[in-house]
RNA sequence: CGGGAUGUGGCUCAGUCUGGUAGAGCGCUGCGUUCGGGACGCAGAGACCGGAGGUUCAAAUCCUCUCAUCCCGACCA
């Protein structure tokens, strides 16, 4: 492509509206604009970048025996209703009515189209394994969009599901995709992890989400510094190495004993008056559960780990519980809730809380906390689990070396989902038997315009982007100095055909500028190699060939170019960890 | 939806407090010079100052309402 006549309008600035660096680069390499809050317009580089993605996407799916469709966003309120989602999913799905006054909504995610595609046609086991998958525009009315393609409402993304006869063979395609995914984000040339993760709204019963490291990640993971072990989770399903004990009798622990401590409402302010380290004692919290009173107990200097709470009461929904509820609750104001005399039925504690006796907590009365309480013998525990945050340091789950964090851009996630949208939506199949059975499903999703602002994330200087080179827009780019000097132009014109003929994606920049506009502009957007044609070089027989990302610049002879380029490329992919 | 901020040529912003003829830099057009890391000179085009209402002789500026965007908290590819 040359560039005099394509369309790649860069800034020199950073706009306004961005934050994050892969918005500010992406705006300012010209890839995209914004529409609206959230909903972006891809120009020809973003788009070409896109693309690339997508392709990637697409010949790993298809070798893993997964086969291409293409479902329509808009979807019938009726389906929704189906599966009880149109009533659960909530304010991020965007309805609408049509002009008979008929509930639509903008596909978020195809669960309960692919799932009514599926139950109409396929009735035999013979039909069965089915992975179908699409690469389609989704929409999800986030509360706060943000950072650009990080975040998007609108945005392109890679789903698939898999149907199957039964247990042992949605696990294996579970596992079809998850090496599908892996071998996909090698070739994306990205650094990721696979890590294991709560399967959210969509349900189901185990799930892995994979993440682009990126240290402007929104996920925290939890992962073993032994890298035999190699567990990986997400902060919010991250188990905690059990360490619950024989809680006793409490016959050795002395009476409780109410003291006043007036004004402490904070750990921190009661630790203080108390002279007492946040170890020592227990924070109650409250929430609603599906609009049920529920109360969670953790140690004073541990974090409550609302998933865990979420999926231990196999609720739907929790929420901290307001002002009024806790003076309902507790008789007293914020600050001073405690297990004992609580007025909320089911009590839960985190494991730990089992090792000691003797805890100091809030009296559920102003001003006063309670010492010496013994969770067995003053309150009722109703059960104690894991409850609490993993912490850096803490031990692993799996092998119980040290966890160290990590931060994760989320742009892929395989969930098993097993007979949730079959049951609610009647998909089934006849077995060997002529007996009737639910598909067992599986769902599959990449985010793949995040892909793209993932990339940057991770991939970025002082002067732009660095895209890996199977997603860059343009593999390499010819920058020819030659402004009047037609020999120059030429040569340039002649290693762009070249090129082009050898299949190089390949940009040319021929515009009558200035070197160090070219320069400033390959540097931002980012194309992984750089051939700079002048003068000078023609006069000695060389071209000078830049790694974008090493930044190592080398001479490349003009006579015997093809050769010399072909090995130095193949350098360039290598030092991405990828095979040209 | 709560909390904070911002809306002024295509872009980044000044001007608003203290009302008085709309500015700068970049970009864009033309001519000339320049040409290995965002050149320079000259000449130009381009703005109902987010919108509506109000106060005033006079509003980008003060008041009221409204819309949009961005940032911080609960969701997710």
């Amino acid at each position: 492509m040359r560039l005099s006549r394509y369309y790649i309008p860069t800034l020199k600035e950073d706009p306004a509206e961005a934050e994050v660096i892969s918005h500010k680069l992406l705006m300012r390499a010209g890839m995209i604009r914004k529409l609206t809050s959230g909903i972006y317009a891809y120009l020809p580089l973003g788009h070409k970048a896109v693309n690339k993605v997508a392709a990637i996407l697409r010949e790993e799916m298809n070798r893993a025996g997964a086969i291409e469709i293409f479902m329509p966003s808009v979807q019938p309120g009726d389906l929704w209703k189906e599966t009880g989602r149109w009533d659960f999913y909530g304010k991020e799905l965007l309805r609408f009515k049509d002009r008979h006054g008929r509930d639509y909504c903008l596909g978020p995610t195809h669960e309960e189209i692919i799932t009514d595609l599926v139950r109409g046609e396929v009735r035999s086991y013979k039909q069965l394994p089915l992975n179908l998958y699409q690469i389609q525009t989704k929409f999800r009315d986030e509360i706060r969009p943000r950072f650009g393609l990080m975040r998007g409402r609108e945005f392109l993304m890679k789903d698939a599901y898999s149907f199957d006869k039964d247990e042992a063979g949605a696990e294996e395609s579970y596992r079809g995709m998850y090496q599908a995914y892996t071998a996909a984000f090698e070739r994306l040339g990205l650094k990721f992890r696979a890590v294991q993760a709560d399967s959210g709204a969509i349900g189901g019963d185990f799930s892995h989400e994979f993440m682009v490291l990126a240290d402007t990640g929104e996920d925290t993971i939890a992962v073993c510094e032994d890298r035999e072990c190699g567990y990986a989770a997400n902060l919010e399903k991250a188990a905690v190495a059990f360490v619950g004990g024989d809680l006793g009798t409490g016959a050795e622990c002395p009476a409780a004993e109410e003291v006043a401590t007036p004004g402490t409402h904070t750990v921190e302010e009661l630790c203080a008056f108390l002279k007492i380290e946040p170890s020592t004692l227990v924070k109650t919290l409250l929430f609603v559960a599906d609009g049920e009173p529920v109360a969670a107990l953790v140690r004073g200097d541990r974090e409550l780990n609302e998933v865990k709470l979420r999926n231990l009461l196999g609720a739907n929904e929790i929420e901290m519980a307001d002002e009024k509820r806790v003076r309902e609750w507790t008789g007293a104001p914020v600050g001073f809730a405690g297990p004992v005399g609580l007025k909320v039925e089911r009590i839960f504690a985190d494991s730990e809380l089992e090792l000691d006796q003797g805890w100091t907590t809030g009296a559920n009365k102003g001003d006063a906390h309670l010492l010496n309480v013994h969770l067995g013998r003053d309150s009722k525990v109703e059960k104690f689990a894991d409850l609490r945050v993993i912490e850096e340091s803490d031990s692993c789950p799996k092998c119980g070396a040290r966890i160290g964090f990590t931060k994760g851009i989320e742009v892929g996630h395989v969930f098993k989902l097993g007979t949730k949208y079959s049951k609610a939506m009647d998909a089934k199949y006849l077995d060997e038997n002529g007996k009737e059975q639910l598909m067992i499903m599986g769902c599959y999703g990449i985010g793949v315009s995040r892909i793209v602002a993932a990339a940057i994330e991770q991939n970025n200087d002082e002067n732009g982007a660095i895209f890996p080179p199977s997603i860059a827009p343009f593999e390499a780019a010819i920058i020819s100095l030659g402004g009047k000097d037609e020999a120059v132009v030429n040569k340039a014109d002649e290693l762009y055909e070249e090129l082009c003929a050898g299949g190089l994606d390949v940009i040319y920049d021929d515009r009558n500028e200035r070197p160090g506009v070219k320069f400033n502009d390959a540097d931002l957007i980012g194309y992984p190699m750089q051939l700079v044609l002048g003068g000078k070089g023609l006069k000695n027989g060389i071209i000078e060939a830049k790694d974008r990302r090493s930044g190592e610049r080398v001479e490349l002879p003009l006579d015997g170019f093809s050769e010399a380029f072909a090995a130095w490329r193949k350098g360039v992919w290598q030092g991405w960890g990828l095979e040209g």
